[in-house]
DNA sequence: CAAGAAACTGACAACGTTGTCCACTATTTC
DNA sequence: GAAATAGTGGACAACGTTGTCAGTTTCTTG
């Protein structure tokens, strides 16, 4: 890496910003006016709005929403926390560009940070933004329950969970619908005709892996078809993980025939896994969550498709609702999954 | 999609926030003296610090950072503003992780946003920004220039670049060596003997793709080969016209024998060209930016990677080092990027 | 043309916090 | 035993803005 040096720094010396007042100051008028030309209220003469307006741009005037949050009665910041598990994991980047979406629209800053399924981390962070007067926090919770954010709620913070459920705090909550996704996805590899079907997933505690386990075991269950425990392997939430707890699976004397891999990464650690040893045309594999470029292997994997940045649009929504409308009964939104037939998912 | 309704909601009525005063009177203290504790200035007893300390507790008190802000002599918000092209790109998402990485080691929290390669976007993002007092904006420029940013910067405003160079701007800066990387790997698909390279890129004027595109030609110019326009394509930067513009370069009567991509999403759609004719092992590919299963594609994808994460952390870095001391000369940070060969680049 | 209404403008206090400065107590020093 | 010195704690103003309310001007209208 180089570093180049510019050696003679533009000698434009800091200048504080200029306030209202100085803004009131040049056009002549009363600071409260200034105010008033600013927040577009009405009732000020168009003589005096042009000529504060032509006083704030000669100065470069901008307002200060932290000083006018601090004043106004609604106490509303226009800024929005989000708590994502990771904000360059692609599910969860575009959650977070469907929140952005929904939150430009109402003018509203949107904070994002990554968890890392860190509990503490979760709690800091929460903390953090409330000590920022943030108006919202929307949220993927981690393990832990959640009822600490019950004090945070009745100071008049809106909470809203996204992918997961919370535990121990009822607030509205936008989630896939995981146990019908999964069930989906074993009903149609049990319709390829296959009986040994492995299960890839998360830590039990995460609540998207244990619903999509639930759904597994239901759609087993429906074709008659006891457990198998050595077909399931868990605990995995990394590609590289995955990738080894895979092999471990068709190291197997009896391997499966069939692969269910409840995660984006994981599921593309599956994939590895089965190219490292030359098996991806003869083991079916269905992911749950869609990855780019997944049309794009050979075989193309079939996926069952969330739709991330809808529900972040969601979240949104329910969160600015919850803001207009303190008082209205809590939502969970259940947003139903796709199957996206591609190939892995119908190897026989 | 399903709304399930939770027609009691927890009685609790909203409580106002405690002030610094209410923590004050139950500790028996003065306001002051709770200001001291909070921010953890020496020179109060033991005593009292404790009992401060319990009342906060008792009363969940959240110091206000926004009136904290405000009152301060240095004004730092803690708080900072990224402006990226996509939260959702795989790229700039990761930038956006190492960004956080930093930040977090400071306590401040980041704002991000999606620019979508608008100016006005940008502008007013920027303006948005300022008007929540961030301490630093570290941004992605679109084409219009920057000059503008000279009036946010003279209010005390710390502005980083990354990805791109700025316009009409000078500023600390971190970019990856897109004329040296390109050059890399257009040499790279000189030696398996190509003399028909393709260049398929963003706009002209887009920076890095100009960059990236002077890297290609002073290649073949180090190669004795003249320029062939037909074989350039430029204005795509999403992966559905990235597709079209190279089943377009396929479909010339002497078409190119090897194709250099000089951006992720622009790789993938190249992919996508040669799967769709059937001719991914016939004619070679090299892309610019490394993404996920590049490496589990068929024929797997020969990439100039680039380490967003880094370029992100050196970016918050950058900024930081600048809060600290505003009149430190201005750096641009040259990162290096390496070729991953793996399969698609070496087809003769 | 007076009187009342409407439109406009500004003085002042307050939001929740921190910087400044002064007062008080306990300890040390001569 | 008086004076100097730390060590504490609090009163008050101020950060940049907006809510309240009262004051001033202009416009209607009988």
């Amino acid at each position: 890496m180089t570093t180049l040096s510019n050696p003679t720094r533009g000698a434009e010396s800091l200048r504080p910003r200029p306030t209202m007042r100085d803004v009131a100051a040049l056009a002549g008028v009363s600071l409260k006016t200034v105010s008033r030309v600013v927040n577009r209220e009405t009732g000020v003469s168009s003589d005096l709005v042009t000529r504060v307006e032509r006083a704030a741009g000669q100065l470069d005037y901008r307002h200060d929403l932290t000083a006018s949050n601090l004043r106004r009665s609604d106490r509303k910041t226009s800024t929005l926390g989000l708590l994502i598990e990771d904000v360059s994991n692609p599910f969860f980047s575009s959650v977070h560009r469907g929140i952005e979406e929904i939150a430009r629209e109402r003018g509203v800053a949107v904070f994002a940070a990554s968890v890392d399924d860190s509990p503490d981390r979760e709690r800091d962070l929460v903390f953090a933004f409330s000590q920022r007067r943030v108006d919202a926090i929307i949220m993927t919770p981690t393990l832990r329950e959640q009822s600490y954010l019950a004090l945070e709620q009745r100071g008049g913070l809106t909470v809203v969970f996204v992918d997961r459920e919370p535990r121990g705090f009822d607030a509205d909550c936008v989630v896939t619908d995981n146990v019908a996704g999964a069930a989906m996805a074993i009903r149609h590899l049990l319709e390829q005709g296959h009986r040994r079907i492995a299960f890839a997933g998360d830590d039990s505690g995460v609540t998207t892996a244990d619903q999509r386990f639930a759904g597994y075991l239901s759609a087993l269950d429906g074709a008659g078809l006891a457990l198998t425990p050595d077909l399931v392997v868990r605990g995995r939430h990394t590609t590289v993980a995955a990738t080894e707890a895979v092999r471990g699976l068709l190291d197997l004397d009896d391997p499966p025939t069939a692969i269910f891999a409840a995660q984006n990464l994981i599921t593309m650690g599956a994939v590895r896994a089965l190219q490292s040893i030359g098996r991806q045309h003869a083991v079916a594999l269905v992911g749950f969550d869609d990855f780019l470029m997944a049309d794009a292997l050979d075989p193309a994997i079939t996926v069952v498709a969330q739709d991330p940045r809808q529900i972040g649009r969601l979240a949104a929504q329910l969160a600015f609702a919850r803001i207009d409308d303190p008082d209205r009964p809590t939502a969970v939104h259940v947003v139903p999954s796709v199957l996206v037939t591609r190939g892995s998912g119908e190897i026989p």
